[in-house]
DNA sequence: AGGACGAAGTTAGTAACACTAACTTGTGAT
DNA sequence: ATCACAAGTTAGTGTTACTAACTTCGTCCT
């Protein structure tokens, strides 16, 4: 119509803008049900649109799914950078703080954080994937190199931000799988958080 | 044709002992294929049964999929004793071997390690499932506890094994998802274990 | 021996899904 | 205005999980 108000720039083009729509819709569903229960024909009801819409957008099925674990690494970086910077940049507390954010991302995001990490090996080649898992890290990897040289800590910061973001990564992992539930009911995983992050934090044993 | 031949005890009832046929063969399409590409129809093509013959013998497609977690929470198990009692039962060595072959089993068997943690929730409500898994990690409890006594470490067997299988299942996890490809190709997971796992046995620290 | 019975197969059919092909409709540029 | 094409539609294919109703064959009872 007239330019009057160029209040969306190119919102929509037919009936909406579908893409963004289905993929919001998707990360619901699958946040919601988890990935082995998505369907892109949910999607699409969601969206109200036929269920050939979506492949006017995407390629298939994969493809939205790549797009969903791009917006999981994406907030979890946010929620990271947001805790350590909270706490304190390169010191051990920042540090646990920044383990304890990624446990409570993995806890609140459960069903997308499983699609990120290992659900299906196919996404890891959706473009973007991968860099945008990598950004996450090495946030982690610049804490630690921080933390080192002011602590004086003999040892690779990489090799310690490996060994931390491995035992985070193990303990969302059991921690929403259920297991510990059913091994270790009354553990108290932010405990044994902060008492395990110094000792990894620490070099190579004398 | 003739009585010939009654090799088999009593093997088959019909066709032949189609539950353990169907359940071997389903093992092998996931441990090949991967969960999320297995089908009941693809191990009846293999057993040379019609699609309809598995409902016979399972309620449906996860009660398979649980008897293939049981299996390899069962082959883990064996794994895990057999390397500590060949390295040394209640020794540092020991639990390390422990954890290796934890990591062994993972990456040796992938696509079965990613259906027995996390893939489908709903598999652990399968009969059986959750206390195979219990038995697998009662026996690291075993040897931590040994080991706190006889080298004096205060603190709980339990939070020390804890500790353990978290960072042991994070490694395996990372590793087989092609995470540390991406983030840190030159990671030697081997050595990070030997190097860590002194760290995690100590107690709490001073 | 000879049925009866029931376990373990079969074929045939349903509903749902991913994806494709071929058609239609609305939009923006000319 | 019209034209081209992006973005929808309907209709259709092939595959799956699972069900229902039928068949076959071994076992046990007499």
């Amino acid at each position: 119509m007239t330019s009057g108000d160029a209040v969306k720039p190119k919102a929509k083009y037919h009936h909406g803008d579908l893409r963004e729509t289905l993929v919001q819709a998707s990360y619901d569903l699958v946040a919601e049900h988890g990935a082995e229960n998505f369907t892109l024909a949910d999607a699409c009801r969601l969206a109200g649109v036929s269920t050939a819409a979506p492949y006017k957008h995407f390629r298939d099925r994969d493809e939205v799914l790549g797009l969903i674990v791009k917006r999981g690494f994406d907030e979890m970086s946010s929620l990271s950078m947001a805790a350590v910077e909270k706490v304190g940049v390169g010191t051990l507390a920042g540090i646990t703080a920044m383990g304890k954010a990624y446990v409570r991302f993995a806890v609140e995001n459960q069903r997308v954080f499983r699609l990120m990490f290992g659900q299906h090996p196919v996404l890891k080649k959706e473009v973007g994937v991968v860099d945008e898992g990598m950004g996450c890290f090495s946030k982690v990897i610049e804490q630690v190199a921080i933390y080192c040289e002011r602590n004086g800590v003999r040892g690779d910061p990489m090799t310690i931000a490996v060994r931390l973001w491995t035992f985070v990564h193990g303990a969302s992992s059991l921690l929403i799988d259920q297991d510990y539930a059913a091994v270790a009911p009354d553990l108290d995983v932010e405990a044994m958080l902060e008492e395990t992050t110094p000792l990894l934090l620490s070099g190579p044993l004398p």
